[in-house]
DNA sequence: GTTCTAGAAC
DNA sequence: GTTCTAGAAC
């Protein structure tokens, strides 16, 4: 199977058939599969399902997707968005569970997607997995760069107008995203320029624990908190 | 995507 | 000398 096609593939697949180890969860018009190559804790692919009125070709990409029918395409974004919101809070719930505390999702495209058929990345903000090797990697997630096209921000485009909408969609890939992934690297959060990939890595990490403990401690500031309002109100009725 | 490697950076 | 990147080949 090839690399280039299997999320295609996958689209076009009874679900029921797919792998525990591919697929997280499906509806009626879309699949949610884990990201082979994470590059969040939690990276998952949303992809529309192939269904009338959609072509096969039609959902190869986003701008495929909104070089054809405008109403049609947002219809569908918009369902991915619901899916997406779900998902979201899914993933809240088990970052508590796991790590105690909740951090940044993001939802988007990428410019200039590597594989075939249009898929939505849920990922978390923490970027510094095993996976993630590559200048173009990192880049490709940055939200300050403009090659990962936040689902909000796509929606905003149907709401523009139709010249902006249209410049929009038919963006070429190749002259106006790729050139993106070669920018030189830097921490999203913030801002600080990096030399290398293992330098960011280290230092998305500090941040990220950093943030853990703050954010950790907020929690249990308010628990402690709601403890001493429990124990006002069992004191106040004795 | 991975592996290999030349050359740059340190 | 070692680490790292980036491009080519697969």
């Amino acid at each position: 199977m090839s690399n280039l096609t299997i999320l295609r593939t996958y689209a076009q697949t009874n679900p029921a058939k797919l792998p525990p180890s591919v697929l997280f969860s499906h509806t009626t018009t879309s699949l949610t599969i884990y990201d082979a190559f994470a590059k969040g804790i939690f990276h998952f692919l949303i992809l529309p399902r192939v269904q009338a009125p959609f072509t096969v070709s039609e959902l190869s990409s986003l701008r495929t997707l909104l070089r054809g029918d405008k109403a049609r395409a947002k219809q569908l974004l918009t369902a991915l968005n619901e899916d997406a919101k779900t998902l979201r809070k899914e993933i809240e719930e088990e970052m508590l569970d796991r790590f105690g505390f909740t951090w940044g999702v993001w939802t988007g495209f990428h410019g200039a997607p590597s594989m075939e058929h249009l898929h939505l990345h849920v990922l978390s903000d923490d970027l510094c997995t095993e996976r993630m090797n590559k200048k173009k990697h990192y880049n490709s997630f940055h939200p300050k760069l403009g090659f990962f096209l936040d689902i909000d921000e796509v929606l905003s485009w149907f709401d523009a107008e139709d010249s902006y909408f249209s410049s929009m969609a038919n963006m070429d890939p190749r002259k106006h995203y790729e050139p993106m992934l070669k920018e030189d690297l830097s921490c999203w959060r913030c801002n600080t320029s990096m030399k290398n990939i293992p330098t960011l890595k280290a230092h998305l990490q500090e941040e990220f624990d950093a943030l853990a403990k703050r954010e950790k401690a907020k929690i249990e500031r308010r628990r402690k908190l709601e403890e001493k309002a429990a124990r006002r109100e069992t004191d106040a009725t004795e």
